[in-house]
DNA sequence: CAGAATCCCCTCAGATACTG
DNA sequence: CAGTATCTGAGGGGATTCTG
């Protein structure tokens, strides 16, 4: 099988939907850090559903932490950036750098993802 | 919707299984090029119709190119890497550099994924 | 607010069989 | 040799509804 390699294990998640958004969402927040409802609202079309199963699945990659805010009323969850997480950015970076080389005609992008993606 | 962005216009294929394996075994070949027997040989489990399908679509994006020698009987197909093709085995270098970085525990690549495939 | 539970749909991968 | 045609099953994504 092919599944071994760390590489195909990798793209295996970061290469689902909505993914890359998520994590450069992360990215753009004060402290890398951003609440869910805020994450919601940045990606317009995302589900509830969707983001909750991308998130946990970060979690359990180590990539991000969440932290819930028990004290408030109604609780309030963030998510943060790992090192790793944060690291990761540069495998965007190269995706982008690429894709801007070779794929010049499809530079408009859509208006929340990469004019101001930071990247 | 995120569909404009170049970062996710490449991970929609990019992303796909067997794709970056493809290019791999392209790389790996003589001149970037292989034969599509010897490509299905490879990458033990792929079948012919996911193969063809992907080879397709990498002809697409401009990735690869496709060479029908017509002269020979039976006819037989090759394909080579174009620059950006070649150019994309950054993305997974960077790929890879990040998950040993991260998930050394994964090191245990399957045969013929990593410990030959040259990056 | 931050999800979990359902349900539906649709694509995609895999297997098998067939062909120029 | 290099595919194409067809069928199948599994899984992923989306919409809706409900809840601590």
């Amino acid at each position: 099988m092919q599944s071994g390699c760390t590489v195909n294990q990798t793209l295996k998640y970061l290469g689902k939907k909505w993914m890359l958004l998520i994590i450069l969402e992360l990215y753009k927040g004060e402290g890398y850090t951003r609440r869910f409802t805020e994450i919601k609202e940045r990606l317009p079309g995302i589900t509830a559903k969707v983001l909750s199963a991308r998130l946990k699945e970060l979690e359990e990659e180590g990539l991000i932490e969440k932290r819930i805010d028990a004290t408030s009323v109604p609780g309030r969850s963030d998510y943060t950036l790992t090192e790793s997480g944060v690291d990761i950015v540069e495998v965007i970076k190269e995706i982008k750098r690429w894709a801007l080389r070779w794929k010049i005609e499809n530079l408009a992008c859509g208006a929340q993802d990469c004019h101001d993606c930071m990247l």
